[in-house]
DNA sequence: AATGATGCTTGATTCGCTCAAGTAATTCGG
DNA sequence: CCGAATTACTTGAGCGAATCAAGCATCATT
């Protein structure tokens, strides 16, 4: 399991929770895509694949180096989730798209992946609107 | 950088901008450990050594490995930034401390770290107090 | 004193990530 | 239309993080 983001000393209480909340979601992360044997990166690359698109283009999304995109690709293509086809527009270009089975996989890590509408799902309306309102505030 | 953790589909409002919080909050903290020439994990490490204290006070505290613990701790020291003593105690363990320069790092880092500090800023004091409770209640 | 548990290290392996180079295809300037 | 840059991606080398299996030394227990 990746170690947690923090903290070196939470001087306030919000940010202390706020640690909290990121540790707690990353490891629920985590553990969801371990549950259908895939790392964090492959499970997001993954569901970044609601339309084809190029390897660039998931690069740059994800903030990230080609070469990375490249070699998880290349795995999820392994594993028979991925398909990776010669873009017709521009021979250089590789147009990457979920498999049936990526599909249905990506489904289940949706399902697996809990933590997020858990955690909503405590909250009353009012309150969900009140903290998408704070959280945007704070995030500027 | 690490790849972002989520979304495959976000499907409300307030389970985005909780994404959102956590990739800015990872993000950042990996920018601020690369500001020091360390690595998240490294910073993390090195963050808990308020006390000096075991290899696996550590590893449980971190839920790894301990032998993922002994390679951040060994490179640590390769830093000169954290000691490593044998326990006067139990002649088995190693107390792990942090140097002066480790402190001064440590320090450097908190203050390099600068996103959930500023987060924080940007809500009154009852709207901090309001986050908290919302967090709370969230995370069950 | 022997047995077993504990605390940590080592070695092997996998993955993520980055950088530097390389290849192929496209675009652009003349 | 041809050569030069640019773009899109891959390959290879190298490092850190992480896990697992073994191993070693040191307790702790009986």
């Amino acid at each position: 399991m990746a170690l947690p983001n923090g903290p070196v000393a939470t001087s306030s209480e919000v940010e202390a929770v706020l640690f909290d909340l990121v540790d707690v979601y990353d490891r629920a992360y985590e553990a969801a895509a371990a549950e259908l044997s895939l790392s964090p990166a492959q499970a997001c690359v993954l569901g970044r694949l609601d339309e084809r698109r190029g390897m660039g283009a998931l690069a740059e999304e994800l903030g990230c180096d080609a070469s990375n995109i490249t070699q998880i690709v290349v795995r999820l293509e392994a594993l028979g989730l991925v398909t990776r086809e010669p873009d017709p527009r521009d021979r250089r270009g590789r147009l990457v798209a979920r498999t049936t089975r990526g599909d249905e996989i990506n489904q289940r890590f949706a399902t697996a992946f809990t933590f997020a509408r858990t955690a909503v799902a405590r909250l009353s309306a009012a309150e969900q609107d009140q903290l998408t309102a704070l959280l945007r505030k704070a995030l500027g």
